[in-house]
Parts: C-alpha cells; structure tokens; sequence
RNA sequence: GGCCCCGUAGUUCAACGGAUAGAACGAGCGUUUCCUAAACGCUAAAUCCCAGUUCGAUUCUGGGCGGGGCUACCA
C-alpha cells in the first residue's frame, strides 16, 4: 500500500510546502478510522498552521488529487486517511496472483551471504544456547535467501585442544571399550559423560595435593590426570598415530550424534570447517601484517596490535613461541573463507559474550585493508538463562537439547489426545505431527525474542501451545486447510463487484500486504523475530476474519469464491512465513 | 577499577522520537444446534529513580540504583 500512497502524500506535501524529505507514513491505530496515518507535526513550521489545520490542508488536498484517499479525519497532529477500496482490491490483486508474495527472486549471479551458526566443542551435547544459536542461524539464512540473497551456511567445529583430549583420556581410564553402539547411547552424549568424568577425577586428585597446602590453580594444574592430559595434547600436535586414532573415533560419534541433533531440528551446512585445519591459519597473515606495520613485534618476540587510538586496547595475536591464539586464526578462517566461496559478507551467530573480540577481529581485518571487512557482521545474541540465572553444567542445570526436544514431543502428544484431535491418524502420522507440534512450540517460543536480547526459559513450566505460539500460528494454517479441502469442487469464480469488504477482511488483506516489507526489514536487521511477530498478526488476523464470516456457507456462490481465495492466500503467507522459522506448518492437526 | 549490554503489567515478550504503552500466559466474565474452542470477545493490571533535549521521550543525553557480560601468551 505504501509505495503509490507515499508518493502522492510526497506529491502533496512538495506542492504544499515545498517539503523535500522523506514521508513516513504509519498504521493506523485500530481506536480511529482510517488506514494509514501521516504525522503533521514536522510540517508546521512550513505551514504556520495549527496541527489540526495543517492536517486537513493536507487532506483536503490529498482528497482532491488522488484517487487513493476517500476520506480523512485529523485527531491533533495525526491524520488518518482512509484509502479507497479500489487500493485495498488492487493489494489482494497482487497478493493473490504472486507466485510467491512475500519471497524476493535469488539473484544467481549475485555472491552470496555466509552465515556461521552453531560452532560446537565436540567435548559435551548441545545444550539450550546452541538450540538457539541454531536455530537463529538457520532462520536468518532462510530470511536472508527470501529477501533475494544466495546464502552459504557454515560451522565451525572445535575438535581440537585440552578439553577434547580430556574426555579422551576419560575414555582410556574408565571406559573399557564402551561405544554408542554397545551402550545404546548417543555418541555426542557419551563423550560428554567421560568429559564430567574427567572433571570429578580432576578435582579429586587436586584435592588431596590441596590438602598437601597446594592452592587450587597449582592443584590443578599438577594433578597427574591433568599432566597426562597435557602430555596427550602434545602428542596429538606431534601426529602421534594412537592418539589421532581415538581422536579421530570419539570425534566421529560426536559428529554422528550432532547430526541427529540437527536433523531433529531441520537444519544442515553446506561446509563444515574443523580447528584442528584451521589452527595453522591466520600466522602467515600476521607475517605480512607485521611488515606492513599493521601489527608489531615486543623483545619477548609475542606479536600485537595496538587498538588504543580506536578505544580498545593492546591485543596479542602470536604468542612469544610463535603459536596462535583464538584470533588468529580467526582472522586466517575469515580470509580463507572469502576465498573459498564467492562470497560479500560474513555473519557470525555467536553469543554476546563475544562482543568484545568481534570487535577487535573485524578492526583487525579492516587493518589489514580487506574491502570486505565493512561488510562482516556479528549477531550477538542474548544468553537463555533460567530463572534462577545462568545454566551452570557444575551444578546440573544445563538444559540439554535432546531432552527438551523429547520433552516437547511429549508435551505435544499429551496434549493432541486430550483434544481428542488425532483420531483417524496413523501411529507414524501422529509421531510426525507431535514432533512438528513440538519443535513449532519451542521453535516459536525462541525466535519471537529480540535476538539481542537475553532471554529466560523455565524448565518448571512447560512452553504454551496456547496464546502466543507456534502451535496457535499451525492451528490457523491447518484451519485453512481443513476449509480449503472442503472447498474442493466448489465454484472459483468471482469478480470484485460481487464483492463488499468488510472490515475483518480489509485486516486480513491489509496483514498480508505487509509480509513483503516484514521480510526485507528482517533481513535488514537479521531478527527472525520480525517475520515471527508477522506471522502472529496474520494468523490473528486470520482468525479475526473466520470468527466474523462465514466461508463455505457466504451468502453467495461468487463470495464463498472470494473468500476460500483469500484462505488459500493467507494459507501460503503463513506457511512461507513459518517456514522462515524454520517451524513446520502442518495440514491438520 | 575500565569497557559493553540490559531494566516495561504478577510472569514471558512487543512498541523507525508520535496518539489513550501493545500481546500472550496467569486472574475474572462471556461465546459452540454453524466451516477445527490449540479459537473469538470483554474486565483488571506496567515504562527502576532524578534531571536535560524536544511540539512530543519506554526510545536520545547526563547522573544515580539494580542485573548480566567482557577485561588470559584459554578456546
């Protein structure tokens, strides 16, 4: 509705007052009539006008030369103007004739958006925080490709490193050959047990060298299992064969557990990098930088860069031994990564926590005079604590990913049976629809939260399927399509004159119009959580519209037509709009 | 200590500097001989405090108070 209306209130307002800027117009509030609503106050000192006065000059004039506007009242320094319902009829015209209305065409030869989400240690599961980290990366890089972008979906892997060789030497200790296979369990949840196995071996050992007067830190440090594992870590750089073997095993579980995981939920990469081929990376980068003055060398021989004039602080990127630190190599990984895929910009997914090196690696690589730099981004999304704070594996409040997506299901299933809703289902369907249900709800539940934003999830309470949720948005689609499939047969034929608009219907048309826009400013801000908020109003909007008209039993054979379109239209929107969730939109349920 | 986020109904979340701060859950009341009541409608309920900028501030600025994070030659 915007674009022709703007440019006549532009028109207007240039005539009027000679206004050059851009005119904003907004929504309506649902308490006046109209549509859309100019806000005057910017013009009065153009018009010497009181805000009331300089409201109806505009709407006198904007009545008199377009053909948009049929009304307007000014309420202060607001005015609302209704549009005509040929505007509304030639909206529904485009919706309803768009191949797919609120998607934007994948330009081919365009480079495409790398989006890197999810980043696990292959040492524990995936907890919550991954589940959301997850789930925003997957659903910004379906945002991304609906706003018209080719996308690239990559991982990063930490495979390598002490705490890797720790649950390896867990395994070694107390394991006695036990696989995934043997003991039924999920390899990735298996070596996260010899991991905390691990850790209470640690804090034995330590224990009793504390008792010896040792403190805490040295304990720990010299605590045999601790040097053993050192002493692995360094043999695993050496190539030792037995050691990259169990390496290469345990990593293997973890990754076949990982992909369940993320087959659970819907999502895959397109590239997988892995630490232990990246660490080398970066170092070369610091050599030319060091002669290009970019960073410099202290007597120690460690290397940095000084960040002070940009207001941060003095940063290592080699150790004094030559060795690389996270940065570096995170530097080397960025480079790599602009040439492996025909790629413009770069977005990490990655928590809050980790702002701060963000900040420097992107300053880093400007430094170092990459074009592309400008166009790195970090989505530095909120923790998910618990009411009673941060989830804390040492205390066992970690919510684990498997379990709550179990949980769900459950929760799902339990709920179906109670409505009674299910008959008719075979076991198989009714499994895949509880499993839809389920991740909608906990999908949902996550991306309608500003991903900046922390956010808390109580285990105590399960995720609602009512209200404000996944489940409310899938029950409206399967609403529709229970209507569509009765429609089956009917009469498609009808014609705008046949019609009356009324105003649930003028909503639901005027909700549909927006998902285009919905889409581009997600895409801008990468926030699923605005498709989220979309796809609520549409569906409320929806059952706006059901609750006040009847469809299949209208008044005539041409408005049952007109409105089993506009279901069948609202049906896609909601469909695609979940489907940039992520979240399933199920026929029935 | 320094730097960075955050503070909105009982609770979980909204609100390009715009109107009477929106939803949902929970609480109370109502709607089904009719297309799925996981729905629809109604009632009660909130901007941490103090200044400033502005025609207008939840939003911007400064100062408090409260919560979280970062501040490793760890990853």
């Amino acid at each position: 509705m915007a674009d022709a209306l703007s440019s006549a209130v532009s028109t207007v307002l240039n005539t009027l007052y000679g206004w050059e800027g851009p005119v904003e117009l907004q929504e309506t509030r649902k308490d006046f009539e109209g549509d859309a609503t100019l806000v005057v106050f910017p013009f009065l000192k153009h018009s010497r006008k009181s805000p009331v006065d300089t409201a109806n000059e505009i709407g006198e004039a904007l009545l008199a030369s377009s053909p948009l506007v049929v009304r307007f009242n000014a309420v202060q320094g607001f005015l609302n103007l209704v549009l005509s319902s040929a505007q509304i009829q030639s909206r529904f015209d485009a919706i309803r004739t768009a191949s797919d209305w609120g998607a934007f065409p994948v330009e081919a030869a365009q480079p495409a958006a790398m989006v890197e989400f999810s980043s696990p240690n292959t040492n524990k599961p995936l907890h919550l925080g991954h589940v959301r980290n997850i789930l925003l990366g997957h659903s910004v890089s379906r945002i991304l490709e609906a706003s018209g972008r080719k996308v690239v979906q990559v991982q990063i892997v930490n495979d390598r490193g002490v705490h890797i060789c720790k649950s390896m030497w867990a395994w070694k200790q107390f394991g006695g050959g036990v696989t995934p296979d043997s003991s039924g369990k999920k390899g990735d949840h298996l070596v996260g047990d010899f991991y905390v196995r691990f850790d209470q071996e640690l804090r034995a050992q330590a224990k009793e060298l504390m008792a010896q007067g040792l403190d805490e830190d040295a304990a720990k440090a010299q605590a045999p299992c601790m040097r053993e594992v050192q002493e692995m870590l360094r043999q695993w750089e050496a190539g030792d064969a037995e050691v990259r073997e169990l390496w290469a095993k345990m990593n293997g579980w973890v990754y076949d557990g990982f992909n369940a995981t993320y087959d659970r939920l819907g999502v895959s990469f397109d590239r997988n990098y892995y630490e232990s081929d990246t660490y080398v990376l970066g170092k070369q980068d610091i050599e030319e930088g060091l002669a290009r003055g970019v960073f410099y060398r202290r007597d120690d021989g460690s290397v940095w860069i000084d960040l002070r004039e940009d207001g941060l602080d003095e940063k290592l990127v080699l150790r004094r031994d030559g060795t690389s630190v996270y940065m570096t190599q995170d530097i080397g990984t960025a480079i790599q990564r602009f040439k492996d895929f025909a790629i413009d910009r770069l977005t990490y997914v990655v928590g809050n926590e980790q702002d701060y090196h963000f900040k420097v690696l992107f300053l880093i690589l400007k430094k170092l005079g990459y074009a592309w730099a400008d166009q790195l981004y970090h989505l530095s999304y909120g923790m998910v604590d618990l009411p009673s704070g941060k989830m804390k594996s040492r205390e066992g409040t970690v919510v684990d990913a498997d379990d709550l997506l179990d949980e769900m299901e459950a929760t799902a299933r339990a709920l179906s049976e109670e409505l009674g809703k299910t008959d008719g289902l075979s076991d198989a369907e009714k499994s895949a629809l509880y499993q839809v249900l389920g991740h909608g709800a906990l999908k949902y539940f996550i991306l309608k939260v500003d991903p900046r934003k922390r956010m808390v999830f109580n285990p105590e309470e399960s995720i609602d399927f009512n209200g404000h949720t996944g489940p409310f948005i899938q029950y409206s689609h399967a609403r529709i399509k229970s209507i569509l499939r009765k429609a089956e047969g009917r009469s498609t034929a009808w014609t705008w004159s046949e019609i009356t608009l009324d105003d649930r219907s003028k909503d639901l048309i005027q909700t549909l119009d927006r998902f285009p826009e919905a889409v581009q400013q997600a895409a801008r801000t990468y926030s699923p959580a605005v498709v989220a908020q979309f796809a609520y109003d549409l569906a409320k909007a929806f059952n706006g519209f059901y609750q006040a008209n009847p469809i299949l039993n209208a008044e005539s054979d041409a408005v049952v037509a007109f409105r089993v379109e506009l279901c069948r239209a609202t049906a896609a929107a909601v469909k695609r709009a979940l489907g940039l969730l992520g979240i399933t939109a199920p026929e029935r349920m």
